[in-house]
DNA sequence: TATGAAAGTTTTAAATA
DNA sequence: TATTTAAAACTTTCATA
C-alpha cells in the first residue's frame, strides 16, 4: 500500500490499461522513459496492488454468450447470515460478472453473463432457491454500446 | 470470423482470461499440449477476433476512484438522431465504463466509475446537456463485491 | 505436432550521472 | 537517488522435419 504515484507513473497505468501486451521498450518510449525505471515502477505497482490480474477482453458474443441482464435486487432480510449466504453464491457463480451492493431503495445489482435466456433462468432458479430475495427486477441487454476497465485516469 | 472452437481452444482461453501474463509454455503446460499449437491457436484466435485486448485491473480505489454509479436512463426520443448522439456521448466520456441498450421500460443502463459525488454530478450535467432524456435513476454502488470480464466458458 | 534455432524481451546487476 | 548501460535468462516466433 500506500505509493505515491507521480506523472510518470500514471502515464505507465494508462499505457498498461490500453495494451498490456506492448514491450516495456514500447512503454518506456511512450512514456518519455527507459526501460529499467518504468520496469522499477511496474514492479513496485504490482507488490502495491495497484496493478492487478492481468487479463485479455473475449468477444462474448463469438463465444456463444448472446444474452446480458443487469439484476436489480431487493431483499427483506438484513442480518449478516443472509449477506454473507448472498456474497458467497454470487463469488460463486460464474455467470456473475459484476455485484455490487447499493445505497438506497434496491440493495444489490448483478451483472449476468449467459448463453440465452433458458441458462439467465436456469441462473435465476438456482440463486432464489439458496438465498431468499423479497423482489428481483431483470434488464435484459439488447445491445453492448461499451465495456471497459479503464479508469479514467 | 467463424473459427470453431475445440476443447483445447476453451481451455487457452480460460487460461489467458485468469491470467494473461503466462509465458506460452506455462499455458501449454496447463492445456495439456505444446508450444507450437497453442501458439497457432492463439494466433488464429487473434485474427478472428476473439481474442481481443489484453489489459490489467487496476485498483480503482487505491487510485481515488471511490464513486461507482449504475445510471438508469429513460428517454422520450427514440428518434435515430438523438440516438447516434447519445451513443457518441457516452463513448467519449471515459467515466463510462459500461453502457447497453436495453429492452424495456428503463431505455439505457451505464455504468459510471468517478473520483466522488461532486465528480459524478459534473459528469451528469453535462450529459444532460448534450443529450435530452426523460428520467434518470442513479444507485450509488457501496460496494463492489465482484467483478470481472471472465466469460463462464 | 514437435523440435530447435534466430530474434526479441524481461530481468538483474554494475556503472554513471 | 534515479537513470543508463550491459549482459544473462527466458519467451516468442517461425522454418523445417
Amino acid at each position: 500500500m500506500s505509493v505515491r504515484l507521480d506523472d510518470t507513473d500514471r502515464k505507465i497505468l494508462g499505457a498498461l490499461q490500453e495494451d498490456a501486451g506492448r514491450s516495456l521498450d514500447e512503454i518506456a518510449r511512450a512514456v518519455g522513459s527507459s526501460k529499467t525505471p518504468v520496469w522499477n515502477r511496474i514492479r513496485k505497482m504490482r507488490e502495491a496492488g495497484i496493478i492487478g490480474q492481468q487479463t485479455v477482453k473475449l468477444d462474448a458474443e463469438a463465444l456463444g454468450f448472446d444474452a446480458c441482464f443487469f439484476v436489480l435486487i431487493r431483499t427483506s432480510e438484513h442480518d449478516g447470515e443472509w449477506q454473507k449466504k448472498f456474497l458467497k453464491a454470487v463469488k460463486e457463480r460464474p455467470e456473475v460478472q459484476e455485484a455490487h451492493r447499493l445505497a438506497g431503495d434496491i440493495d444489490y445489482i448483478l451483472k449476468v453473463r449467459v448463453r440465452n435466456a433458458r441458462a439467465y433462468d436456469v441462473f435465476y432458479q438456482a440463486l432464489i432457491s439458496e438465498v431468499k430475495v423479497h423482489n428481483v427486477t431483470a434488464l435484459l441487454s439488447m445491445e453492448e454500446i461499451k465495456s471497459t476497465m479503464a479508469l479514467p485516469l
